[in-house]
RNA sequence: GGGCGGAUAGUUCAGUUGGUCAGAACGCCGGUCUUACACACCGGAGGUCGCCGGUUCGAACCCGGCUCCGCCUACCA
């Protein structure tokens, strides 16, 4: 018998599967499902994976992620490769993308850990947590691309001149950030908005002509700073000083009075203070009306000479000290509690600060209504998440700022002439390269001014500006491979949806810039997996849930299960009670498998599963709805709603295959003398087609366990190397009968009746009747008459016939049973 | 402030174009060790489908309003 195994246990140990491949299949299946939203998360699992497509190119490709992003820490490790299956074939990854097509299938990278492994790369700070090496290849070929892309793309300059200056603000963590990002910059997606209390402070400029000119802020800090103040151009209280200048208090210093139509009349005096920079609005008029600069924060959040005495405080001193001398001066008015909106890192939660300094830069902004174009031609899944994207694109403020400083990560290759700062670019060749460890190539010179002396680019990239060119990478762009016309655009990017607005969006912008298509037609998006009380899971809260305790616990396929339980674009919490049932399906299935293997004897060389036999009704039943099953569940699949199609396939295989089919054609075995050999024929046949029909649909989501199985039970009959590259099963519509779909659940339905009678009889189920007599019309006699062996072999009755006078009810209107327990037969 | 999503049995969730759609699983109660499986099988009980209106012959489903939860987004200094 080809499944061993007793007592109906699955065997702990599936050969050939050791802790990685489990781990592959968690992370796969996470990818697939969810991301799991570990914030803060420099994910503990990192995989790396080819990707490469080995056999016929032309199934779907597919792209995922974990989920996660991360200013840094690594975030993820892209994907791996789903489980590599029990003989290391090539993995399946139907429960990504839909069906499986029989082919490999090219799963998409995300190459985050780039930044942190291989040798050309920045070393690391010991405190960054290792991360599994990358293959060379994949490293070289992320900076090689980034090397050529800044030529290839409209807008982006080498220290960019001062017109980008809506993007060009370093943001400064408000203190408390030394250790690894000292000097973070920060793009428009990094900063998130929280709603803080402070204070609005009524302060008394003075006019020219002496006057009082009563100002609110909440930046008092930023007094010194002050480059203008600004009213409302219809405020008639104003009128008079429009054009004028003002002093600033303590520093006693003019600035301009100009007009802007966004002062809100109403809000405190109706005079505004702009600085340099506290916020958005004042960037803009900075850069609108050409206003003064005054900073007055150095690096470290510290006030400048400029401030006078107040130098060298930082920010929160520096507010307390200007407060006091300003009310010393009596210039200060009143200090109202204020709720306010303040710019936070999306991370670490430190307020921000707008500080100018040289970046790299993509500009975005001039873009806006291609890249929503872009968006209207991705089909996404579900389709609202759209909203997500237009509603991102439509505000961008920044242009995309491409460069950080950082300890770690893909270097700029690029040098800049010592004499003249003209930048001298990498030659592809010597890529990648580190210009901060390595001299340009022999012989370089300026092209501006033939200076010989260097110096490397020392900052790095934003993380996503490799990531975002994950299909480009795997598709060989760079490189003019050939694969990239086979493969590109992908079919799809699997991914959670708060990153819609970063990994999503930019890697769309890339491949617009870059290829002028989109990077994938479908985009599905997933929720993210929250603890059991419904939370997102962090580490920083500690309620995350460790894929190994659950796999340890049971197994990869369980876990997997469970993950496969959410329904698109909505989050599932985690449930151990859900992995159990996981569990619980897989035993089922492995006892099942041995049910119909028991049958499955061969004879002299005969393999007798494939001879066809003689259908019953009851095997044109089963045939039929799981032809039904697996139209559904292709159906599911094609939206990408793989829980659904799980869970019709689990029903499928519980409710009829297992509690209905098994029992009613084991007579056929137990008895074959109340049977034709074509009848029994056809059960054995049935029960090989349809076990092995399932094992194919369960293949995604239970990949280990079906791909044992199918190694032992179903391949030696003349499959492929793995169930993982079969064939999706196809919906035999020939075998859609609705006829028998009708008798086998009418035959169920009585059958339930007789059950029910054992059940309040006492007896199990097995328990033979020595007689089972049908009261109905004799219309539905006729309609019976098919089914009634069935019937009689499933209710494990000696005989079986019409009669009037059963009182014993069914869910059939006007059908009634009579039954005589039979005696109990010894074991046999 | 704006937008999106969610609210259905004790619990977690399905409910495709409005008319056997009021479902599944788990849990609960009861029965059964039966030649695949007691990690099982059989049977049973459980819901005004968040609230209020409206459209309709008919609404969990469509429309309006409201409440609560989650997420995204936002220059009111």
């Amino acid at each position: 018998m080809p499944v061993a195994g007793d007592g109906g246990q699955v065997p702990q140990g599936v050969e050939g599967m050791d802790e990685l491949d489990l781990l592959l299949g968690v992370v796969f299946v996470i990818a697939a499902g969810l991301g799991v939203g570990v914030d803060d998360d420099d994910s503990a699992v990192a995989v790396d994976d080819d990707g490469v497509p080995g056999g016929g190119v032309g199934g779907d490709v597919v792209e995922a992620d974990d989920g996660g992003d991360a200013q840094g820490l690594g975030h993820d490790g892209g994907v791996a490769g789903p489980p590599a299956g029990v003989h290391g074939q090539p993995a399946d990854v139907r429960a990504v993308h839909g069906r499986g097509l029989g082919r490999r299938q090219v799963v998409g990278q995300d190459d985050h850990v780039v930044g942190q492994v291989g040798k050309p790369l920045r070393p690391l700070a010991d405190e960054v947590p290792q991360q599994p090496p990358l293959d060379v290849e994949h490293v070289a070929h992320a900076v090689g691309e980034v090397g050529r892309q800044r030529l290839d793309l409209p807008g982006v300059g080498p220290q960019d001149a001062l017109d980008g200056v809506l993007g060009r603000h370093v943001l400064l963590a408000d203190g408390g950030l030394e250790l690894l990002l000292k000097f973070l910059v920060l793009q428009q997606a990094d900063v998130e908005i929280e709603e803080q209390s402070s204070t609005l402070n009524d302060i008394i400029f003075k006019g020219a002509d002496g006057s009082d000119l009563l100002i609110a802020t909440s930046r008092p800090e930023l007094i010194p700073a002050c480059v203008a103040l600004y009213v409302h151009p219809d405020d008639e209280r104003y009128q008079r000083l429009v054009g004028k200048t003002a002093v600033v208090p303590l520093f006693n210093y003019a600035v301009p009075i100009k007009t802007s139509p966004y002062v809100d009349i109403s809000f405190g005096t109706g005079l505004m203070m702009v600085c340099t920079w506290g916020d958005n609005d004042d960037v803009q008029k900075w850069k609108e009306d050409h206003l003064d600069t005054r900073v007055v924060f150095d690096e470290h959040g510290r006030l400048n000479e400029l401030a006078g005495q107040f130098a060298g405080l930082n920010m929160k001193d520096g507010r307390k000290a200007i407060l006091a001398a300003l009310k010393e001066i009596g210039q200060l008015i009143k200090s109202a509690p204020l709720q306010h909106n303040v710019g936070v890192h999306e991370r670490c939660g430190h307020t921000v600060e707008f500080k100018q300094s040289p970046q790299w830069f993509i500009k975005v902004l001039g873009h806006k209504d291609e890249y929503l174009a872009r968006g209207a031609e991705l089909a996404w899944f579900p389709p609202h998440m759209k909203v997500r994207f237009d509603d991102w694109v439509g505000g961008l403020k920044w242009d995309w700022c491409i460069s950080r400083q950082r300890y770690y990560g893909v270097p700029f290759p690029v040098w800049y002439c010592a004499a003249c700062n003209e930048p001298f670019i990498a030659p592809r060749e010597i890529l990648p390269v580190d210009p901060t460890q390595t001299p340009p190539p022999a012989g370089g010179k300026c092209a501006k001014c033939g200076g010989e002396t260097f110096v490397g680019e020392p900052d790095v990239m934003d993380t996503w500006m490799t990531s975002s060119l994950t299909p480009l990478i795997n598709s060989r762009w760079a490189f003019g491979d050939p694969l990239h016309d086979k493969i590109y655009p992908m079919d799809i990017r699997v991914q959670a949806f708060e990153i819609i607005r970063t990994w999503l969006f930019y890697t769309v912008a890339k491949s617009h810039h870059h290829t002028n298509t989109l990077p994938w037609r479908h985009v599905m998006i997933s929720g993210w997996g929250l603890d059991e009380k419904g939370k997102k899971m962090s580490k920083r809260l500690g309620n995350f849930v460790d894929p190994m305790d659950v796999i340890n616990k049971y197994s990869a396929d369980a876990l997997r299960y469970w993950s496969a339980g959410a329904t698109l674009g909505n989050d599932l919490r985690y449930s151990e009670r859900d992995v159990s049932d996981g569990k619980r399906l897989m035993t089922k299935l492995w006892n099942a498998i041995r049910f119909v293997t028991t049958y499955l004897i061969d004879e002299q060389g005969e393999r007798l599963a494939l001879r066809p036999g003689e259908p019953t009704v009851v095997d044109r039943w089963i045939r039929s709805r799981f032809a039904q099953t697996v139209k559904y569940a292709t159906q599911c699949l094609d939206q990408y709603e793989y829980s659904l199609a799980l869970k019709s396939v689990e029903r499928f295989f519980f409710a009829e295959f297992c509690d209905n089919y098994l029992e009613i054609v084991k007579d056929r075995f137990w008895n074959p003398a109340r049977f034709t050999p074509g009848h029994i024929d056809a059960a054995r046949h049935t029960l090989f087609a349809i076990g092995y029909g399932i094992i194919k649909l369960f293949a995604p989501f239970i990949p280990y366990l079906t791909e044992d199985i199918y190694q032992r039970v179903f391949k030696p009959y003349g499959g492929p190397v793995s169930v993982h590259v079969d064939a999706w099963p196809e919906a035999d519509e020939n075998a859609i009968d609705a006829r028998a779909e009708d008798l086998g659940k009418l035959l169920v339905a009585i059958l339930t009746g007789a059950r029910r009678w054992k059940t309040e009889q006492a007896v199990h189920q097995g328990h033979p009747l020595a007689e089972l007599l049908v009261t109905c019309p004799p219309k539905l006699q006729a309609e019976l008459e098919p089914v009634l062996e069935d019937l009689r072999a499933a209710a494990r009755s000696d005989k079986i016939g019409f009669a009037d006078g059963g009182t014993v009810p069914t869910e059939v209107e006007g059908v009634m049973l009579a039954m005589v327990l039979g005696e109990k037969k010894p074991k046999a």
